[in-house]
RNA sequence: GGGCGCAUAGCUCAGGUGGUUAGAGCGCUACCCUGACACGGUAGAGGCCCCAGGUUCGACUCCUGGUGCGCCCA
């Protein structure tokens, strides 16, 4: 073994080997009980980003845990279309080529969107492996291969002749750039400062009038009404009067809506159904007609107004207020901070229109969604979740499923020259109804949360009935980032329950948000971007998926810290050499071979370090299996964290190490069990290096996956061993203290300063803790007997009095100095716990509590004393 | 404006159902290249656990209000 571990070797030569073992492979005629996760698929629009490695890691150590666990794995990856992200990603590079996709054609485009997907599908699996990923590589899907589009047109065919789909003019949030409606999800709003324009529309039949506040102005020629909230005093002369639309002069009503906020602005809002959602609704509610004074491209359409018509909205905007102003009719304006929706792909500020697209209903696909929540059939981690999914799939309005692109997957409806529209799965040659040979088929294509929202049944073959849907649906697991719950999650639960039947999944993850370094989300704009291979490629990818692993479950978001990954790392170079350490010990001379099994010792021949170690090492199996089932990895990476460094490196290995040497069955069984067993909880966080110290063993399956999980051995807890360990680790503390205080330095020459113990403590009870003691610090015991005590310098030690046979020390002025320190802080503590129990504390607290707050006045006091006694006050 | 969440060491974060002398990693200081590891070791400094009230024998933990920050939705 080299001295420090190289992860890069490492983990190539394992990628490979999981490869030919085809570890991912899943069986669906196994007997085994079924573990299964579908991955998200990334989008293809490029490389993995940091919040994939994170969703990668949570994964795939479920995936390696269960398969320990002798589940039957299926983890299936796969890329997704994402047709406007894709979209835009071309055209952006059509235009750097100062092309366009009107000027090179469909045909051309549909090319240049085929290469795309050969590159960055190759890419992303790629980047996926080098994570350490061990999906079912075999069962690769995309959502445009010809198997996923059939079930998308399974799907809308089923949903369309049972009425749920569903094609009509409503308000949508449209893309003047993408040309495209955008979902309601995919609308990202931005603070903006604007103007609130307070205009007045007089009363045309007499005297009267009402002003509104407006930031948009140009949108006064599509205005249909004015409504004030009900029964408002403010407007009551004004009821049923007509207004004066001010800038054509057009006669408009005045109503009452429940929707006007009477706070905001002046209490009265001008309609605008044609250029608002929320007018839309209002003049659903009234019957009001949707006038329309915007295009497509986002130009104001006024053919009345030559020096208007064509402008865009900023322009226009000027323009009506210059209008206002002339006429008199604007009477002030103010700045005001305002959310306004911008295009999630490309940023353009989105219009409200009308446009003809197709709908889901989905109230009733929600309702069901809503109950499988409720009654516990799907569990949200962490739980708050559970509550944002509700209020909102309770809040549903229909879905909005089409979108104006050149690339997805087209509508599967068509419409023949009589008129007849209907779906289809195969696309066919004649009417249905008519035989009439004329069909267009819609031009729209669908959003790609739709064909998303099939992916858990549609990549294990649903509609047919194929062994791994009957296996391996529903999925045990979902993990996701959190901006996707809406958007994706509940999507999936709806389909989920309307197609197979069944909940997707059992359980659903949300892992935390990786922002910058600075605090921020990551983009590209803010350069605070990190990408995971570059940091898998500095510190391996180990250590890039146990920092994953250590923030992944956290409810809040979690900054991104270079120094943790590194931490990391250097905890498998720590392994790596522990495992070197056991190995240097069969072979000193570094021969090849493989540390050898043995037969395991008898508990009565252990001693205290082992049953320590021991005891210790079931606690953490227990905790560890504990907490991957509830999906807890912070604690699973931090508990074997601490036990393999902090308690089986820095005190067992130290106290071992000549009887390691000297061929001591016992510690050279108990240090091979526990490295090994620390590997084999570690193995799904650390897949790469655990495999490498794995090999070193012998009698090890070939590979760590197929490890059996350990179990914990109950007949090794030993509660009296831990406890007398850990006084000796205190007294060791404070030991290696005194004498650093007094510059003796442990290594420094082979001098040990000679001690004797001139009082006893329990902590010394155990016959193994001088030994102990004496290869933890620069120490030596001399027999009682040997001196005078007089002259020698004091130390209390735990609860023990032990005097140093270092003259110079006793003088030292330093010594008394910490003493006195050590003895102040005592007393404190001493009479904290004696004015506690002087309190109601000693009759209302559990029993046990005081009992133990008793103990600890006992120890506090016999030691005060001591240290009295050695100061000699 | 509504909902949810977060404020703990210089930095990044842990701290079920109230009971320690409040923890970890990194960073910092001092000393050590001791034959597994300097990607290391030993010791140390560093905290009114955001603020103000309340409940309780006892609050980092529960309740109310405030302040600051983040996310989601209008």
């Amino acid at each position: 073994m080299k001295a420090a571990y190289e992860p890069e070797e490492t983990e190539r030569r394992w990628r490979r080997r999981w490869e030919e073992l085809d570890l991912g492979r899943a069986d669906p005629g196994s007997a085994k009980p079924a573990f299964s996760i579908a991955l998200p698929p990334p989008n293809i629009t490029g490389s993995l980003h940091l919040g994939h490695a994170l969703n990668a890691v949570v994964q795939d150590s479920l995936c390696r845990f269960h398969r320990m666990r002798g589940y039957e794995v299926l983890w299936v990856p796969g890329t997704d279309h994402a047709a406007i992200a894709t979209q835009n990603v071309i055209e952006r590079q059509l235009a750097a080529e100062g092309s366009s996709k009107e000027e090179i054609g469909r045909q051309a485009f549909d090319q240049r969107v085929e290469a795309w997907y050969r590159t960055y599908q190759g890419r992303i699996v790629e980047q996926l492996r080098r994570m350490g990923a061990s999906c079912d590589w075999s069962r690769e899907r995309f959502t445009m291969d010809a198997a996923y589009v059939r079930v998308i047109r399974t799907v809308f065919k089923t949903l369309y002749e049972q009425g749920l789909i569903y094609r009509g003019p409503r308000i949508v949030n449209w893309c003047p750039r993408c040309h495209s409606a955008i979902s309601d999800e995919e609308v990202q709003f931005e603070e903006q400062i604007d103007k609130f324009y307070y205009v007045r529309y007089r009363r045309a039949d007499g005297p009267g009038e009402v002003v509104v506040a407006t930031t948009r102005p140009e949108t006064i020629l599509a205005d249909v009404a004015v409504a004030v909230p009900p029964g408002d005093p403010r407007f009551r002369n004004l009821l049923g009067a007509q207004l004066v639309e001010p800038l054509s002069g057009r006669l408009i009503p005045l109503i009452e809506d429940q929707a006007v906020d009477p706070k905001l602005g002046t209490g009265a809002l001008k309609i605008t159904p044609g250029h608002s959602a929320e007018d839309f609704e209002i003049g659903l509610r009234h019957d009001l007609p949707v006038l329309t004074v915007i295009s497509l491209d986002g130009r104001m359409i006024a053919p009345d107004f030559p020096d208007l018509d064509g402008l865009e909205v900023a322009p226009a905007r000027e323009w009506a207020a210059d209008r206002l102003r002339d006429s008199g009719a604007l009477v002030s304006e103010e700045p005001i901070v305002h959310q306004v929706g911008h295009c999630d792909r490309c940023g353009t500020i989105l219009e409200p229109l009308v446009t003809a697209q197709w709908w889901v209903r989905v109230t009733e696909l929600a309702e069901p969604a809503a109950e499988v929540v409720e009654r516990g059939e799907i569990t949200f981690h962490p739980r708050q979740y559970r509550e944002q999914y509700l209020t909102w799939i309770h809040g549903l309005r229909d879905w909005c499923i089409s979108r104006q692109l050149w690339l997805g997957h087209r509508i599967p409806v068509s419409t023949c020259a009589n008129q007849h529209t209907f779906a289809w799965v195969e696309e066919p040659e004649l009417c249905p109804v008519c035989q009439s040979s004329e069909l267009s088929h819609d031009p729209d294509v669908l959003d790609t949360w739709f064909s998303s929202a099939l992916w858990p049944f549609a990549i294990l073959g649903w509609p047919q009935q194929t062994p791994e849907l009957a296996r391996f649906y529903p999925t045990s697991v979902l993990s996701t980032g959190r901006d996707i719950l809406r958007l994706w999650v509940a999507r999936m639960v709806m389909m989920g329950l309307r197609f197979p039947g069944q909940v997707p999944f059992a359980d659903v993850i949300l892992h935390a948000t990786i922002l910058g370094a600075d605090g921020a989300r990551m983009s590209k704009s803010r350069g605070n971007v990190v990408d995971p291979l570059e940091m898998a490629d500095r510190y391996g990818a180990d250590a890039l998926r146990a920092w994953g692993a250590s923030v992944a479950m956290g409810t809040q978001d979690a900054r991104f810290d270079e120094s943790r990954i590194d931490g990391f790392a250097k905890f498998a170079n720590k392994l790596w050499n522990m495992v070197r350490l056991l190995r240097l010990v069969h072979f000193p001379e570094g021969q090849p071979g493989r540390i050898p099994e043995s037969p395991e010792p008898l508990l009565r021949e252990l001693e205290l370090a082992d049953r320590w170690l021991l005891s210790r090492l079931t606690g953490l199996v227990r905790k560890v299996s504990r907490a991957l089932p509830d999906f807890e990895l912070g604690v699973v990476v931090d508990s074997i964290y601490q036990f393999a460094w902090h308690e089986l490196a820095d005190w067992y290995l130290e106290l071992v190490k000549e009887r390691l040497e000297a061929g001591d069955e016992v510690a050279l069984w108990i240090t091979r069990s526990a490295l090994l067993t620390t590997a084999t909880l570690l193995h799904p966080i650390m897949p790469f290096l655990t495999e490498a110290l794995g090999e070193q063993f012998e009698g090890i399956p070939s590979t760590m996956d197929q490890m059996s999980w350990p179990e914990a051995r109950s007949e090794w807890d030993d509660p009296a061993a831990e406890a007398a360990m850990s006084s000796f680790q205190d007294l060791t503390g404070q030991l290696r203290h005194w004498l650093q205080d007094l510059g003796i330095q442990f290594g420094r020459s082979a001098t040990r300063v000679p001690l004797l113990v001139s009082s006893t403590g329990s902590d010394l009870a155990q016959p193994e803790v001088l030994r102990y003691l004496e290869r933890l610090a620069p120490v030596q015991w001399v027999e009682a007997a040997i001196g005078d005590l007089e002259g020698m310098a004091p130390l209390v030690v735990g609860q023990s009095s032990i005097r140093l046979a270092a003259t110079a020390a006793a003088q030292s002025q330093q010594l008394r100095a910490r003493m006195r320190r050590e003895l102040d802080r005592l007393s404190a503590f001493r009479s904290s716990l004696e004015s506690k129990l002087a309190s109601p504390f000693a009759t209302s607290a559990p029993a046990e509590l005081v009992a133990r707050e008793r103990s600890r006045l006992e120890e506090a006091s016999r030691r005060e004393a001591l240290l009295r006694d050695a100061l000699e006050i």
